[in-house]
DNA sequence: AGTCATCATGTAATCGGTTACACCTTCTTT
DNA sequence: AAAGAAGGTGTAACCGATTACATGATGACT
């Protein structure tokens, strides 16, 4: 609490007599200084408890050890998994880590990196707010993303002519195969509550999911597509209509965690039974089913790995910074936990 | 990505033709500048996209506007509410975070507040991963903690004799009123699951608890209490104990969200049914479990909060840093769900 | 006309480090 | 014994901003 004068580099300097690049080369291990001289400067960083200004470091190294966190929104475990990876492999490469939550809001992004600008990060890991093509705010923050000389990985949605490095899931692959089971497991009228159209991933999943469909001669009927927004309280409401039906299909296709999560909640509601009067498979695990023991059939992807891998292509692309662009795909697995089955009445 | 050279403000003068000072002028909106000269900077800057560098405003002004927040455990629903009040909250007071996830590890732990001393943050959230004074090892991180001249805020665990702010929970009282409630739904004989018994908060549950208990003329028997540690794995072992009993108690209290988690898990591999084979209360709501329609009647604490009051008081806590302590306490709210009743066979 | 605000701008020190370069010793080597 | 290499340290410029202080206009007031 009461700490007495923060001392500095020159301070310690003068105590021990000498100047302060051979306290640099003490604190760097670089150039020359004598045993004695070390041990002498060593000794007194350490009674005084100097510490280094990052500060000053970084404005004259002209780098920082830093990297900023640009997500839509940390309530969501599907980005806290992702956060987690990237803690933990920050932690590993002894990086600092900035975060910014921008509860996908475009001007709270747009600071976010004004922001990260300004402090010489070394790169920012980005979790789209939206597919920016669509809107004319979003073109023009995209045009200033491509002014920066910040190196930038995406994470999870991507877009079109883009330049930046990114990790992402094999969506169009996820939904055929979601598809695929589902008609194994003998299901015949497929139901899809869709994410958001407006952005790729939603169109992908869509897409995927229908093809899968059609290539086990199904034909994706326009009543059975519930068009979603990723969100749950939509996502419930459209289960609520879905389970109303007189006749309900056979399996659904819930797009991601937040949709599957407003669909149990709708089967809840409507004192449904999974497995019993239909079927569900979901994109993403939600680990809280898992424990409860509540089978829940999904698309597992593996989030956690997926914040590691970003760190590790932002390190790349900034060792190698004219290198290709690279694109990860996390590899998907199907978990099957009988949801995705049905007993015929 | 293919920027050219980073502009400076000494480039703006130039092309200004005025003085660095001019240029630092028009930025803060100091002193005076000819209406005529402020418009030819302010178009310098905006076609060349001038950024100022945060390293060399935060090492003039020998302050940042950053805090660091340092957490056990990202994953844990109970830390990522909290981070999420955080991030709102530096959001409205403009300022950046500095993010660090200890895993519960006192060497991250240690790293991290290097680190943070370093960047001359204005201020730390810390959620401590132990109660420091318990061992040798975090008796020394304490003690560093003290040189520390950085306004520290500490969430969710308190210790004793300490000279910072906190926001913390009722735990005593928390815990005391679960009590209440389950002999007020008419159980007689209480289980408890505890938490960490080395950690205060652990122990401050487990007395509540039993006060509570007392205070209704029960008496918790030594075979009802399983010593746990707060997380998942441990309850879940315990509980599955619990529930093999040839009789089992009326109902049991779980002290935070993992512990009533593997209880949960417990019960339904057992087969048994909450409020029929036995009643549970739980401290810390599990948001997951509103949703699915799980009935669970849980002590809610407002975590979101806890966040946002954090950072108030560090803020505060800057301003005025002589101010005395300051303790803020959440306050708590008993929902009862259904679960903390049993009926009676 | 002289004095004094007010306006406008520049100079130079400063923040706390890093680092190229210069200089002086001391020890090897031939 | 001279030359060169290696060890040890200091000087001063630099990173990119801020800011106290100085200086020079301009206009108003007495």
């Amino acid at each position: 609490m009461m700490t007495g004068k923060i001392i500095t580099i020159k301070d310690v300097a003068e105590m021990a007599g000498v100047s302060k690049a051979t306290v640099s080369r003490v604190m760097n291990n670089s150039g020359y200084v004598a045993a004695e001289t070390r041990r002498k400067i060593e000794n007194i960083m350490e009674t005084y408890h100097y510490v280094p200004s990052a500060l000053a470091v970084n404005l004259s190294r002209q780098e920082t050890k830093t990297v900023g966190v640009v997500i839509p929104e940390i309530g969501n475990t599907f980005y806290s998994d992702i956060l987690h990876g990237i803690t933990q492999a920050a932690d590993e490469q002894d990086l600092s880590l900035v975060l910014f939550d921008t509860q996908d809001n475009l001007e709270k992004e747009e600071r976010a990196f004004r922001l990260l600008q300004q402090q010489k990060v070394r790169g920012i890991i980005l979790g789209p707010s939206v597919d920016y093509p669509e809107t004319p705010e979003g073109r023009a923050l995209l045009a200033k993303l491509r002014e920066y000389s910040v190196p930038i990985v995406i994470i999870d949605r991507d877009f079109e002519n883009m330049p930046w490095d990114a990790v992402l899931y094999e969506n169009y692959q996820c939904s055929y195969q979601a598809a695929l089971e589902l008609y194994k497991a003998g299901n015949r009228r497929l139901a899809i509550i869709t994410g958001d159209m407006t952005l790729k991933i939603g169109r992908e999943r869509f897409e995927g999911f229908r093809k899968g469909a059609a290539d086990c001669g199904l034909q994706l009927e326009e009543r059975d597509i519930y068009y979603g927004n990723f969100l749950m309280k939509k996502s419930y409401e459209l289960s609520m209509k879905l389970l109303s039906e007189e006749k309900l299909p056979d399996a659904v296709y819930t797009c991601n965690n937040m949709t599957s999560l407003g669909f149990m909640k709708a089967v809840k509601e409507k004192g449904l039974q999974i497995g019993k009067d239909i079927a569900v498979i979901g994109n993403d695990r939600i680990e809280m089913l898992d424990i409860l023991g509540i089978p829940f059939s999904c698309v597992y992807r593996d989030n956690y790995e997926m914040g590691r891998m970003a760190l590790r292509l932002l390190q790349e692309r900034v060792k190698y910074p004219e290198k290709a662009r690279s694109i990860h795909m996390i590899p998907y697995q199907v978990k099957l936990k009988g949801s995705e089955k049905r007993k015929k009445k």
